[in-house]
RNA sequence: CGGGGCGUAGCGCAGUCCGGUUAGCGUGUCUGCUUUGGGAGCAGAAGGUCGCAGGUUCGAAUCCUGCCGCCCCGACCA
């Protein structure tokens, strides 16, 4: 990115730390572990958030929202669950402040304790489902497909920006069904939703699949995910959708009458993605000179920059570029012309790479004689020079080049970096080159929590498309019907 | 909660071991002139409770004691 700082391979971490902040996209803020999302980044959070929003929609599901704050109680109701979340809750204890008795500081007043602590949070599964109880009695009152945009507090020891914060955007779906089978469709349904939309807007190519028992969220029966591959060769959960059989109808007693008259418990799902994909968009694309955005995702598509060295030159060009601007926006690409006096083009240039504004157009006196423009891709660096008349054309074909090749790009890395084998010691040196691993796995929990102590590598999931192959596990030479897929994760 | 490190200008740092001019460097900011097809150059200016409190000393950013804050590694994790 800007000069002298961390390049990719040399720091991965701190490149993707250092880029995060120069590219204008967010910043650590006073609290720990929380973060400031800034406008740049946020107009690239809207964009997913849109065109989820849209893909939901076209699946059936209509927005809600519930409550920032659960009771206690609520959470200790499914066992697993309280479980999974009760170590990272932030939780409030009371309602007043009050001056101290020395009259320089704010503290707690004490006399005003809640009579039951309420929960920041870290999911909405129980507070939906007390819900859900009042609304469902009868199976004409299903399936409710429900989608709430929302931010949740998961009091993490450690975090990095998009990635792992103790508060976060998402959205989470949460569904009730008759039939298990009804459910189970959904969970599988938007798991696919979840995977088209990383790969055909994010422009990331995902391997679904489902987890392990010890991966599996807490309170679910399944949990399917999406995994991507980052450029050092790590895995990152990009999202997950829950089959949840009866266990939460049943921890708030949510029954219906069936169509035959009998009662019945609800059938579950939930599923949700966060600002984490920011941190993969980020990861999955972008190079040492910054961030490389997919068209579909990037808040501006093309920008124009002048050069000249007197106003009067850029009055001429203006005349020139502002019917060119307004000719790109008729075909819908958003195009920022860049005619600040404070910087030089250079400047500009390395800005707008670092922003990863997707196409650069330069227009300047040459091509003010010449009747030409200069076009530039981001992804590639390819630079050309074509007459003006042939600039809007050209623009709008590179949108879906560039799309493209970004997604061809990481398929290819991560096909590259992925790998099978059946040799324990091979498996620990791939782990630490980085990158995928194909191999036999026992089935059980214990061969699993054996291989994550000694390799720092989990099961990232099983692939739904892995074939049957008979084998032997990696670690314990015990029979395995399948390859699982393993690697370090974030 | 365990192990390591750091706190000096908006940001990044040197100086601390071995106390001694007016606390410095890079970058950014402001002013002026020259520049403008890949992160400009020169000249000038502004900018500091050296994390806080106490102690030692003729004298403390530097030594001692206590406190506060932050970062990194581990446990946790979308």
């Amino acid at each position: 990115m800007s000069k002298g700082v961390t390049s990719r391979k040399e720091n991965y971490s701190q490149w993707y730390n250092e880029l995060v902040v120069k590219a204008d996209l967010a910043d650590n803020s006073a609290v720990r572990g929380c973060m400031v999302i800034k406008p740049y980044g946020y107009a690239i959070w809207e964009k997913m958030r849109d065109r989820l929003d849209r893909m939901f929609k076209d699946t059936g599901h209509v927005n809600a929202y519930f409550p920032l704050f659960i009771p206690k109680s609520f959470f200790s109701r499914e066992a697993s669950h309280v479980e999974g979340f009760a170590k990272e809750c932030a939780v409030v204890t009371h309602y007043r402040l009050k001056n101290s008795p020395d009259g320089k500081d704010i503290v707690v007043d004490s006399d005003a304790k809640l009579e039951e602590e309420l929960i920041v949070r870290p999911t909405s599964e129980t507070i939906i489902w007390n819900t859900y109880k009042d609304w469902i009695q009868s199976y004409r009152d299903l399936p409710l497909l429900i989608n709430q945009w929302a931010n949740v507090v998961r009091w993490e020891m450690r975090t990095r920006l998009f990635l792992r914060t103790a508060e976060f955007l998402w959205q989470e779906g949460h569904t009730a069904h008759a039939t298990q089978a009804e459910a189970m469709e959904e969970t599988v349904r938007m798991i696919h939703v979840y995977a088209d939309f990383v790969e055909k807007y994010m422009g990331v190519p995902v391997i679904e699949g489902v987890k392990t028992a010890n991966e599996r969220f807490a309170g679910a029966l399944e949990t399917y995910c999406i995994e991507t591959m980052m450029q050092d060769g790590k895995a990152l959960q990009a999202g997950t959708s829950h089959f949840l059989g009866q266990n939460f109808a049943k921890a708030f007693d949510v029954k219906f009458a069936t169509r035959e008259g009998t009662l019945d418990y609800v059938w579950a799902t939930s599923w949700g993605v966060s600002t984490r994909l920011m941190g993969a968009l980020v990861m999955a694309h972008s190079d040492d000179k910054g961030l490389v955005l997919p068209p579909k995702l990037a808040p501006i598509h093309v920008v124009i920059v002048p050069i000249y060295q007197k106003t009067e030159q850029l009055s001429a060009l203006r005349e020139k570029i502002l019917p060119l601007k307004k000719e790109l926006e008729a075909n819908g690409l958003t195009v920022k012309f860049d005619d600040r006096d404070t910087v030089k083009p250079g400047f500009k240039f390395a800005e707008h790479e670092l922003k990863g504004i997707p196409v650069r157009m330069v227009v300047g006196p040459r091509d003010l004689e010449n009747g030409t423009v200069e076009i530039a891709r981001r992804d590639t660096f390819e630079k050309n020079v074509y007459p003006l008349h042939e600039a809007v054309n050209t623009t709008v074909r590179l949108m879906d080049d560039i799309q493209d090749n970004l997604y061809r790009r990481a398929l290819a890395f991560r096909n590259a970096n992925t790998f099978q084998t059946d040799s324990y010691d091979e498996f620990k040196e791939i782990l630490d080159r980085g990158g995928f691993i194909m191999a036999h796995w026992d089935g059980t929990s214990e061969t699993e929590d054996r291989i994550k102590e000694d390799t720092k590598a989990t099961i990232r999931c099983i692939p739904l498309d892995a074939p049957e192959e008979s084998g032997k596990c990696i670690l314990t030479g015990k029979p395995s019907a399948r390859r699982v897929l393993f690697a370090r994760a974030y």
